[in-house]
DNA sequence: AGTTTTTAACTTGTCTGATAAGTAGACGTC
DNA sequence: GACGTCTACTTATCAGACAAGTTAAAAACT
């Protein structure tokens, strides 16, 4: 017999909350229903309209502050807000996270200065292009995507599908997709520039330097993380 | 102006929860303090903890279920998941796995001879003694047990759950037992010497001793299977 | 005794209504 | 105009209740 699954009521009031922003047109940066005006509009209690405002927030659709009320979160501009509370609710596990990483990838470069081909280098170069492109329009989710693309193909190049399917696991691993150092400015031009020196040492089939550009940029990722939540 | 940060309370909660998890030594599937038990403990309203709880569910830290309690999800599980799946419904080639573990192992070895504690040492030399008293009596299966229990054993100990997780899931989702060196019996005597080169390292704090000295194993491991396999 | 049913004691889910605390505009005073 | 006060709104937190799912011991039955 399968279960059907029985929803919590806040899950049904995120929903309907999403069709309300949709339907009532509200834009980002618009001050929302406040609180009260949500329970008496869905009939639920103010409890549960919380606990979905909360799950809304931490996932990045709303920003809630203290006395003003509830406002949808400015999808273009800065979701540096999200970012940060994850990586505060996380900050253990993102160190670990990188920590693996930086066994794996460095190492993937090296083997793939020595065993990618021509194909894969042309495919990885036309990634950091477009990377560039999204970059200069500001297009942080594509940005992310690309990032992550980058990562992905080098692994593939390294001819070994079991490398590949680990790099490929790893770099789907963050809860969801707005989790990336690439909401912090500064990082974007420094993301282009060590991509790029990443596969000029592939091209140049220089093993240890691949390996080395790669440490230099998931360590410099790290640290401007972690210097950004200091705030 | 530097304006202060007020931080709402669930995050309070949240750090507090996060704290309670390390020092009370809960493990990934534990059932965690109920909903009461938290508000007893923090001296705080069920509302609020709820709040931080119901953050921690969207970020994957824990997962609730109605009647039951809270439970501390395998967050690193769920990470590696799709690349467990891969192993196990894909022909990977042992010198692809060799070439990985050779990446991962070694570098394991190393920060478990920075991380370990007196207890992880205990375990692992307990491991060892175990295996050599499965050698004495040929019992290849267990052989090859207590060698993956080493392994992971040794990856715990570096107190990095994503290591933890990805060392689990290498040594246990390729047919470990089919294609264990173990079965060459010229490699148990030398398995028996590597395994305590390796803890001896550990147990010195030697990171450069203990990497070396897993590195040496892999190599070794692979080299004698591949020669067995030419005949 | 062995099996089934019932009950009781837990858990999370939801509701209600209160108070505290932050914010912004209206209003009067100087 | 500048400055405080008041007030009405907002979110933050609290307390206590009942509903609903779960589990295991107690009770009832065979």
């Amino acid at each position: 017999m399968k279960p059907i699954r029985k929803i919590r009521l806040s899950e049904s009031i995120i929903k309907a909350i999403k069709k309300m922003i949709v339907a009532d047109n509200f834009e980002p940066g618009d001050k929302f229903y406040s609180e009260n005006e949500l329970t008496k509009k869905l009939q639920v209690s103010r409890s549960s309209v919380r606990e979905a405002i909360r799950i809304l927030e931490v996932t990045g659709k709303v920003t809630v502050r203290h006395g003003k009320g509830v406002y949808i979160t400015d999808t273009n501009a800065v979701k540096l807000q999200p970012f940060i509370d994850w990586l505060k609710t996380n900050e253990n596990s993102i160190t670990d996270i990188f920590e693996v990483n930086l066994i794996i990838e460095p190492k993937a470069a090296a083997y793939a200065a020595q065993k990618a081909d021509s194909g894969d280098i042309r495919k990885i170069e036309e990634i950091c292009t477009q990377f560039e492109s999204y970059a200069k329009h500001k297009n942080t989710v594509e940005m992310i995507n690309h990032d992550r693309d980058f990562h992905r193909r080098l692994a593939k190049a390294t001819k070994n599908p079991t490398l590949h399917a680990l790099v490929e696991s790893m770099t789907s691993s963050f809860p969801y997709g707005g989790i990336s150092s690439l909401h912090i400015p500064e990082r974007i031009e420094k993301t282009i520039h060590e991509h790029r020196s990443i596969i000029k040492a592939v091209k140049n089939r220089d093993k240890e330097g691949a390996e080395q550009a790669m440490i230099h940029h998931l360590e410099n990722a790290l640290h401007d993380i972690m210097s950004h939540m200091n705030i």
